[in-house]
DNA sequence: ATTGAAAATGAAAGTTATTATCATTTAAGG
DNA sequence: CCTTAAATGATAATAACTTTCATTTTCAAT
């Protein structure tokens, strides 16, 4: 999905909860969309303020609440106390590779796992509507 | 495998690390062998202070870190901010499928995704030596 | 059994990340 | 331009986890 559109997309969510949107709020969203990484409050908090210096914690915090209950982020935790926020995966979903040495997170996509996910979750009667899953262990690198 | 068995490997691990194998881990120990549940800390030291009434929180979860660390133990997150411990599988590795409504958690095995995240994390030249796998949605009741 | 050093305990304080509060400022429709 | 509800930023409150410290306990060596 192309900036513009998510941009829409969450304008058009705001408006539609009688909220408004505002200068933090574009550049929030803005700053999120364009990494490329699993971003933390924090570190998000500091790109915004080198845009809009007097910018709080708190109004980041509020904002990515508003990506994530709007569906244009994910929220994830890794292993070390944080919360992290992802962009929508560019094509469909997408897992994780995690290595328990040097931090480093590949992402990957299995159509086939998904395929036996769906499945196993039937076979309980469960609808799935979402899922998470995280390999740990050694990259090329550390191993 | 068998109670006795799992409280040896801790008196083991216990002995080699140069501690001490007192009467509140021993509880602690048992009282979390015995639970079948996903128990966290507080339930956990609900539990023990029925034996032990005078038993603290800090020393349930000193005794919690030492059977992570020995592998007697798994420390997971679901999305309640709170760790939650649970015991080791009978037979292999298995999986959670969480109710988003309810909050029931199933556990389920499904050994050809274990082959395919294995195969997954090679072509990225990756050693798995752990894994996560979530599956949220509704259960029969919630859906 | 007694003793002494090292470790464990429990209470309480300290951390850390997250969430809420509140006085002030701002967006956006009329 | 006004009004008013919502947003903001500073700060306080929470909640879960982790550490500290004075006291007690374990356990190996008498």
């Amino acid at each position: 999905m192309k900036l513009d559109e998510k941009m829409g997309l969450l304008r058009t969510y705001i408006e539609n909860q009688g909220l408004k949107f505002t200068n933090q709020r574009d550049c929030i969203a803005r700053c999120f969309f364009r990494t490329r990484t699993h971003i933390s409050l924090d570190e998000l908090t500091v790109k915004v303020k080198k845009e809009i210096p007097g910018t709080g914690y708190a109004t980041v915090y509020r904002t990515m609440k508003l990506l994530t209950d709007s569906g244009l982020a994910l929220s994830r935790h890794f292993g070390d106390g944080q919360t992290r926020y992802e962009n929508l995966p560019a094509t469909g979903h997408h897992d994780h590779l995690i290595c328990v040495k040097c931090s480093r997170i590949i992402e990957f996509q299995n159509e086939k796992i998904e395929n036996l996910q769906n499945e196993t979750a039937a076979r309980f009667g469960f609808t799935v509507i979402n899922h998470k899953l995280e390999l740990y262990g050694y990259c090329p690198e550390c191993s």
